[in-house]
RNA sequence: GGCUACAUAGCUCAGCUGGUUAGAGCACAACACUCAUAAUGUUGGGGUCCCUAGUUCGAAUCUAGGUGUAGCCA
């Protein structure tokens, strides 16, 4: 190893102080822990800040309902997302706040110098007003009837049903979020970034591999489309810094935020006297700044960042990355599902250090999804960390301390297995330093491997029921133990607490990557305790259950709201009254769904192979919108099954399934209790 | 709607610039072992590499179209 030290500093994007960490957020914040743990092992100078985005209308509107200041509100937040990442051992050198003195000052010397070099101008826009409460409204606060799909209580920017988008002033009978008024448009001055002036610079900046090809591309493509002014003003009231010289305006919550990363880094700097912020900071900077951020927010930091730093004489990121989002057991976090787990709830539940194995064993370098399978989770920890790893030391350990009163042998009795351990550590840092960090956890799974197929072939167990082989055992022992202690070293970046159990087993310091070129000899180690227990499925459960009574509460909270407002929600008046007859003369029957497929060409039907009891029938349902054929394929459902066959372009369709609700996604069929069988009339 | 990424064994994922019978771990089965948190070892079964068409001597890999999934649209 003859690489020098590196001066390098690292950010996570910003957690918005209105809400709690949820484990979505989590991959990110582990993923650069990893990473940063990784390079002080590596005895790199790594620094690592974040800092609670605390800015914006929805905390502002959100501390006026609590009846608090925003001051209190982001307080609050601020103990809880630290008590959080404390407890999932995410490392921060500094968690600080957007809402802060360091802040107000960069981001004041930033907008000086990017309007002395004429980056910002001026002009009036029209806005929606809020005439009761007296203040713009942002998109998502303006909610009325989308004008594509006529779906209602919709966003200012977005249809969620047909997944139109759209301007605020398109929505029909648009209200207030805030209020429930009818906003009304108004004039006013605002101030506008030209993100244009920086299309040379940003082109470039870009080739130059700061960020992953699949992002490289997608900023090839907002070239295109090409680079539009950034509106950062917003009107008071509003929870910011107010615009030097402009009274009455604000910094957008966007633009401050960003500048967040330098202010937590400045605060820090302060505070101690090895980091000098401008050598970070400067234009010609040598040293490293890297940012991880999710994939929403590329726009943010490979356009508008680089762009805003460029224009105000600081240095640009080393690099961008990106990383997917978290969907579990293969679908996006749901609330209903119990699948949106807080982190608060997943530490009540279960060991942190079980998830972080788990995201590492996922996570790569590019901006897939990572998918959270909770039974996989389960298997995968026990099999892995306690049955694999733990299990080495576990086997181990007892002989030493009982006939050898843990002391390690003298010598290392296969110094060519212990030297293929180090030489892999090689391949492993490469992996981590390129955050390949799933196939570092494959490297690592594989030396465990070789561990305990090493101490098999040797059979201690058996040696030690023999006279006279004390020392071999105490030897083949020793290895193990010493193989351990290097999977450990490797593991460390992902799993500090287990690190730190282990390394006050083997009776040592703080293990650093280079520890692991010379084994531990004639060396006393103590007493083993288990170092990580297994997942249990009851517990998996037990948080699942919690998170949907999360959604309870929290569902409680919004009725309680609601039932005060007049929601008129609109029920189908009934039809006219029909005799029995009229009835009976309905054929309904129980069907099971043997096959479900989709119809080439068709945007809305899916073919349904029934068969109800005396043979198959072909029915076309419009139930594409709301289906996935495989969710159907096994399912018993009820159809009409004297209807007159109708003939589609698709085929002929020989009767109908029964569904209720408005359409597009909300459509459900309906579903006869267990126990009714295919051909059953329904009466 | 436009665009981007992804789609490989029951599950989670590898497969570099196209090259002999497509890999790993888990799960499953059999056997072995008992030092170890019912841990471990050996062997084995299991895949139309989403579909269709094309380029090529040769495609999981390249191209086009389709389907599905996730995300972005400032």
């Amino acid at each position: 190893m003859t690489s020098k030290t590196r001066q390098i500093l690292v950010t996570s994007a910003l957690p918005y102080a209105n809400g709690s960490i949820h484990i979505g957020h989590m991959v990110e914040y582990i993923q650069t822990d990893i990473w940063v743990r990784f390079q002080k092992m590596q005895g790199h100078h790594c620094t690592y800040v974040c800092a609670d985005d605390a800015h914006g209308t929805p905390i502002m509107l959100r501390a006026q309902t609590e009846g608090i200041s925003p001051e209190e509100l982001i307080a609050a937040t601020d103990k809880e997302h630290q008590a959080d990442f404390a407890e999932f051992a995410v490392g921060f050198d500094n968690f600080h706040s957007t809402h802060s003195e360091e802040n107000r000052e960069i981001a004041e010397t930033i907008y000086k110098r990017l309007r002395e070099a004429g980056h910002i101008e001026q002009r009036k826009i029209k806005q929606a007003y809020d005439p009761e409460k007296e203040m713009f409204l942002p998109d998502r606060f303006i909610k009325g009837t989308c004008p594509k799909c006529g779906a209602e209580d919709q966003y200012g920017d977005n249809c969620e049903v047909c997944g139109a988008t759209y301007a605020p002033t398109e929505l029909k009978n648009p209200v207030s979020a805030v209020s429930g008024a009818t906003p009304v448009e108004k004039e006013s001055e605002h101030y506008f970034f030209k993100l244009a002036d920086f299309e040379p610079m940003l082109r470039d900046w870009i080739k130059g591999n700061h960020t992953q090809p699949a992002i490289s591309n997608k900023v090839s493509e907002w070239f295109e489309s090409g680079l539009q002014s950034w509106d950062i003003s917003r009107d008071a009231p509003y929870f910011g810094f107010e615009i030097p010289d402009a009274p009455g305006k604000f910094f957008y919550v966007w633009l401050d935020a960003p500048m967040g990363y330098m202010a937590s880094f400045k605060n820090l700097c302060d505070k101690r006297d090895d980091l000098n912020f401008d050598d970070y900071w400067k234009t010609d900077s040598e040293y490293e700044v890297y940012h991880f951020i999710g994939k929403d927010i590329a726009y943010f930091h490979t356009l508008f960042w680089p762009a805003v730093l460029s224009g105000s004489n600081f240095r640009t990121p080393t690099a961008v990355f990106c990383h997917g989002f978290l969907t579990v057991n293969g679908q996006k976090m749901s609330k209903s599902r119990g699948t949106f787990i807080k982190a608060r709830t997943y530490l009540d539940n279960l060991n942190p250090e079980y998830l972080r194995y788990y995201f590492a064993a996922k996570l790569g370098n590019g901006v897939d999804d990572l998918d959270l399978n909770l039974d996989d989770f389960i298997l995968r920890i026990n099999s892995d960390l306690v049955g694999k790893v733990v299990n080495i030391a576990s086997r181990c350990a007892g002989y030493l301390k009982k006939k050898c009163d843990g002391q390690l042998s003298a010598n290392c009795s296969e110094p060519e297995l212990y030297q293929s351990f180090v030489t892999a550590g090689e391949k492993i840092s490469e992996l981590y330093e390129q955050r390949e960090f799933s196939h570092a956890v494959r490297e690592i799974m594989a030396l465990a491997d070789k561990a305990n197929q090493y101490i098999d072939e040797q059979k201690p167990w058996a040696l030690a029921k023999e006279n006279g082989k004390e020392q071999q055992v105490q030897e083949i022992y020793s290895m193990g133990v010493n193989l351990f202690r290097v999977l450990m070293t490797y593991l460390k970046p992902v799993l500090p607490t287990m690190a730190e159990a282990s390394e006050s087993f083997l009776n040592i310091e703080p293990l650093q990557w280079s520890d692991v070129s010379e084994p531990l000899t004639d060396h006393a180690i103590n007493k083993f305790k288990p170092l990580m227990t297994r997942v249990e499925q009851e517990k998996v459960d037990a948080l699942v259950e919690a998170s949907k009574e999360d959604l309870k509460q929290e569902h409680d909270k919004k009725e309680r709201k609601a039932s005060t407002k007049n929601v008129d929600t609109k029920i189908e008046p009934i039809a006219d009254e029909i005799a029995f007859d009229d009835f009976a003369k309905i054929d309904l029957r129980i069907a099971k769904i043997v096959k479900a497929e989709h119809v080439e060409g068709a945007d809305k039907l899916l073919q349904l192979t029934l068969d109800i009891g005396e043979g198959t029938r072909n029915v076309f349902a419009g139930i594409k919108s709301a289906y996935q054929p495989e969710d159907l394929e096994g399912k018993h459902t009820v159809m009409v099954a004297n209807l007159a066959p109708r003939k589609m372009r698709f085929g002929v369709s020989e009767g109908m399934v029964l569904a209720a609700g408005p359409g597009g996604k909300d459509l459900w069929i309906l579903e006869p209790h267990e126990g009714a069988q295919p051909g059953m009339r329904v009466k």
